[in-house]
RNA sequence: CGGGGACUGGCCUAAUGGUAAGGCGCCUCGUUCGGGACGAGGAAUAUAGCAGUUCGACUCUGCUGUCCCCGACCA
């Protein structure tokens, strides 16, 4: 991709009202932009990473047996009144009327949808476990919206649903899934801490949260680093002498954190209201257990850049950077330099190799290696005149000092994401 | 929802009661060419909105709006 065919343009100073790392960056690098509070555009850039974190979670979800699909984000209130939800979420959920006054909420989870999309597709303990996600826009009218993409009114979300015939395949299926968060997390760049949080509205039993430790969090979570146990701080159990009660050795530490995903047991609270039953193999009539799975796919990426960044710019881990490679040429725009530039660009983009070529014309070497830093591809190659009579590029890390010249055709050993 | 702060061209900042100015960015020309280069020239839908005080308001007062922060809230 050549930087000249992107909506591309940089800001040197992010506006001044906005204090989170992960706004300023991704508002400076032109990879979002704000359009109200907590409603964002996602513009080239930020959209491939977008593009390249739903993959990975889509993967993991494939990975589990699940099925991907679609659910609408418009509601009809009746819906929602069945689980009494329609009064209890009043406060978060965008609540409306149409023309024909029919009253209409936008979703800001999907429990009721899915459970009535079941009803025609589970009648049989033969039907079961099944489970189904999709990756699609919520709406949440957020009383207080914050730290640029940590917290939005719309934004999108991977939420899973599984059925199940009992609580143990439930408890199998939900173990599973705990162990592909973390993967998909991981891969995503992140640590994570699995952390029992209260079950909510949902469940009396312990939900779990996914919290990356960062000092940007709006959550506190205790944490054990010798176990991996954490609680949130709503549940967190008073130890002695600040030891972790789950392996009583290692410190029982207080930490800030950013919840990243979360899942729920849910039990029968929505199939029941549903009247979504299934036949067991006897002929009776049994409510599906049911729970859900959610990731924000915004904050994810939110969480990554407040992770991974340095006071220059962005540093991107290469499974989710928008392209590899960042080119571009310095020192005087001879024909000559500027013709190696153009050969080395259009060889690798023939090999497939996922290159942004900063080709802008009237741009000075250091605004280039700025803008370079501030996007934060995971390897930046130059081309000068001391590359060009060697016929070699040089390339370097973005989170490393040290470059090296190497031969075009060596490129195939830094192509892995 | 309670509290606090901010609001001047696309972005940052100056003018604190008296001609709305500068930098970045943008356009033109020239010189540069390994870390946001330099010179000359140019353009711009800018004082959030509405009232009020005043001879005169970006500046003071009130109301409204928007954004940010702290707290409450967060299936």
């Amino acid at each position: 991709m050549r930087l000249s065919h992107l909506l591309f343009k940089t800001q040197k100073q992010a506006p001044k009202d906005e204090v989170a790392i992960n706004a300023k960056l991704l508002i400076r690098a032109n990879f979002i932009q704000k359009l109200m509070a907590g409603v964002y555009s996602f513009l080239p850039l930020g959209f491939q990473v977008r593009e390249r974190v739903i993959n990975i979670i889509r993967e993991e979800m494939n990975a589990l047996g699940a099925s991907e699909i679609i659910m609408p984000a418009l509601h009809p209130r009746s819906l929602w009144e069945a689980t009494g939800r329609w009064q209890g979420m009043a406060k978060i959920m965008y609540q409306f009327k149409d023309h024909s006054g029919r009253e209409i909420g936008l979703g800001p989870t999907h429990e009721e949808v899915v459970a009535v999309l079941a009803k025609t597709a589970i009648s049989s303990y033969v039907d079961l476990p099944k489970a189904v996600y999709q990756i699609q826009t919520k709406f949440r009218d957020e009383p207080r919206v914050k730290s640029g993409l940590l917290r939005g009114r719309e934004f999108t979300m991977k939420d899973l649903y599984s059925f199940h015939r009992d609580q143990p395949s439930s408890d199998e299926f939900y173990d599973r899934t705990k162990r592909a968060y973390r993967k998909i997390f991981e891969r995503c760049g992140l640590n994570s801490f699995i952390t029992e949080a209260s079950g909510g509205d949902f469940s009396k039993e312990h939900s779990h949260e996914f919290m990356v430790e960062c000092p940007a969090g709006e959550d506190e979570i205790f944490l054990c680093r010798l176990c991996g146990f954490a609680q949130n701080k709503e549940i967190a159990a008073k130890t002695k002498n600040h030891r972790c009660p789950h392996c009583q050795k290692g410190v029982w530490e207080k930490v800030k954190s950013i919840e990243v995903g979360n899942i729920f047991k849910l039990g029968t609270k929505f199939s029941e209201p549903a009247q979504l039953f299934y036949k067991d193999s006897k002929g009776n009539l049994k409510p599906v257990i049911m729970a859900s799975y959610g990731i924000g796919v915004e904050r994810l990426i939110g969480t990554i850049v407040e992770i991974h960044h340095d006071e220059k710019g962005m540093i991107w881990p290469t499974s989710i950077a928008p392209y590899l490679f960042y080119l571009l040429e310095v020192g005087e725009s001879s024909s000559a330099l500027k013709k190696f530039g153009e050969q080395v660009y259009n060889r690798l983009e023939k090999f497939g190799v996922e290159i942004l070529y900063d080709d802008r014309e009237k741009v000075s070497a250091g605004e280039k290696f700025a803008d370079a830093d501030l996007v934060g591809l995971p390897w930046r190659l130059v081309i000068s005149e001391k590359t060009l009579v060697q016929e070699k590029i040089e390339i370097k890390r973005r989170d490393e000092k040290e470059s090296r010249l190497i031969k075009l055709n060596e490129i195939k050993n830094y192509l892995k994401r």
